[in-house]
RNA sequence: GGUGGAGUGGCCGAGAGGCGAGGCAACGGACUGCAAAUCCGUGUACACGGGUUCAAAUCCCGUCUCCACCUCCA
């Protein structure tokens, strides 16, 4: 595997990765901060709901995004947090009658189900905000000292952002502050200027005793937005290459992180990368409250979760998504053509081969990860790859094989790769079926050889009533699934 | 009111001035005892109306429809 090759070196020329920079609302090139290395910030869940198919999109993007970044021979660092408090995790705990931590694990524990189950590598580190009370009470000090934040006027134990203070607020989404709607927040607790946002929010009555932390300005918990910036800060530094997250967190959230960490002094971002939505049956953005079998762990139940990772992280992920259970259904067909290649292929050439990944994979992979085109490349391959098997020219094979493995593997799809292995649980009973299913066909290739048809097509069709395929090939017949 | 995005063949889904990405489905052919798989072949697609250009799905103007954000939503 030749994974470890500096980007700089590959063909002989300045590998030219771009991404969409939403900041910018273009294409840029991407220079990492620091040669060969690439630190990554991801907005993670806030877990008081089991995730859906839109939630686990993201993680998918960012796991595609990293593998990618990595075969290019980029040292990454994923940072995904795991928002553990908040309002919705509070209200949503105290309905379902269990403690707000207890909720959060549980939902945590689903998460990590989710990522596992579709195959996305643990990133290289995942801190929950509830860790970091101490950098967020630092981040908050700086950020007040600099003169950009402060104590709510009504004694609440409120901090919060001065939007005002601060002339460069809208940046990130391209806003004018004078243009935003104003906070539809009739109470301005002490706040000067409705649009100012928490950095702390003090302690009320009705939260939980175990929901609060004690700062300088009193008993309580932290704002949304000061969570992702002090984590950020802490694991990557004061500035780092890539923020990432959904599209809906533009505005406010990341905008807001920016803000404050910049009026903290520190640089932040330097890019910042957002996925599109998976929508729902009615096109529209799905949300965590319905449940309408779009939860992940109802969707892998229904369909292979390699084919609902190949759904997912094939479209361009900036492009929405109109969920449908036929285009997910043929989204598994086409990948089922892909993997029936590698099976063949494997068979012919006996071994598992990760090749060279094609040129024209890479020139649309570095173009803001152009997942459809390579795609496209990987279609064509397996193409070229059926024709050297019908051919039987078997380096072709070979080099076809290594080449659709390769790039499987950067779409986290390769066979080999350890996240699919099965994890153990009961008897492996797959010799079992194996030589049962053989001695069947070995009945079955006897009443053909006699030309007993109508014998020999009722074993393929009880076989086939199973759920299993049988192919008749030159070198005999095979089964799968 | 502000900001951003989208409308592509039966379906999914790319592209972004000239040679029809790719997949799924369909049809014809090869192969097969028949199939399956595979291969070969088959498509006058770009919301609508104008315009620019030798050339427009791609640029410009206008219209319609949809979506997202401006509410602690990936």
């Amino acid at each position: 595997m030749t994974r470890d090759h500096h980007p700089i070196e590959q063909s002989g020329s300045l590998v030219t990765f771009s991404i969409h920079d939403s900041a910018q609302g273009r294409v840029v090139p991407f220079t990492p901060l620091v040669d060969g290395e690439v630190s990554i910030y991801c907005c993670g869940l806030t877990v008081y709901s089991p995730p859906h198919l839109g939630h686990i999109r993201k993680e998918i993007v960012f796991d595609v995004l990293r593998r990618w970044l990595t075969r290019s021979g980029y040292r990454v660092s994923l940072i995904v947090n795991v928002t553990d408090i908040d309002d919705k995790i509070l209200a949503t705990a105290e309905r379902e009658g269990r403690p707000w931590y207890a909720h959060a694990a549980l939902n945590e524990a689903a998460l990590h189900e989710a990522t596992a189950a579709l195959g996305c590598l643990p990133p290289t580190y995942e801190p929950r905000a509830t860790g970091h009370i101490p950098e967020m009470i630092e981040l908050i000090e700086e950020i007040v000292a600099r003169g950009h934040g402060y104590a709510a006027a009504d004694g609440s134990g409120d901090v919060y952002f001065d939007v005002r203070s601060w002339p460069d607020y809208g940046e990130l989404s391209g806003q004018r502050l004078e243009d935003m709607e104003p906070a539809r927040d009739a109470d301005a607790r002490g706040k000067r200027d409705p649009r100012d946002f928490a950095l702390w929010k003090g302690y009320k009555p009705t939260d939980p005793v175990t929901a609060s932390w004690n700062t300088p300005w009193g008993r309580g918990r932290p704002g949304w937005h000061l969570e992702c910036s002090a984590m950020a800060g802490k694991y990557l530094g004061d500035a780092f290459d890539i923020h990432g997250g959904g599209l809906d967190l533009r505005f406010p959230h990341h905008e807001n992180e920016q803000a404050q960490s910049r009026a903290a002094g520190r640089p932040f971002a330097q890019h910042w990368m957002h996925n599109a939505f998976v929508t729902d049956p009615t096109g529209e953005k799905m949300s965590k409250s319905l449940s309408n079998g779009m939860l992940v762990s109802e969707v892998v139940q229904r369909h292979d979760p390699r084919a609902v990772r190949y759904y997912l992280a094939q479209p361009h992920y900036r492009s929405m998504i109109e969920y449908s259970e036929a285009a997910l259904v043929e989204a598994a067909t086409a990948l089922e053509r892909i993997d029936s290649f590698v099976a063949r292929a494997t068979e012919r050439v006996g071994e598992m081969p990760l090749g060279e990944i094609p040129e024209r994979f890479t020139t649309a992979m570095n173009d803001d990860l152009g997942a459809p085109a390579g795609a496209a490349v990987l279609h064509e391959t397996v193409k070229d790859g059926n024709r050297a098997l019908d051919a039987d020219d078997e380096a072709a094979v070979l080099r076809s094989l290594g080449q659709v493995n390769a790039m499987l593997d950067v779409f986290g799809l390769w066979q080999g790769d350890p996240v699919w292995a099965e994890h153990g649980g009961g008897t492996d009973l797959a010799p079992v079926v194996d030589g049962l299913v053989t001695a069947l066909l070995d009945e079955r290739a006897a009443a053909r050889a006699r030309k007993d048809y109508a014998a020999a097509d009722r074993i393929r069709d009880q076989l086939t009533s199973l759920g299993l395929t049988i192919e008749d090939t030159p070198a005999g017949p095979r089964w799968s699934r």
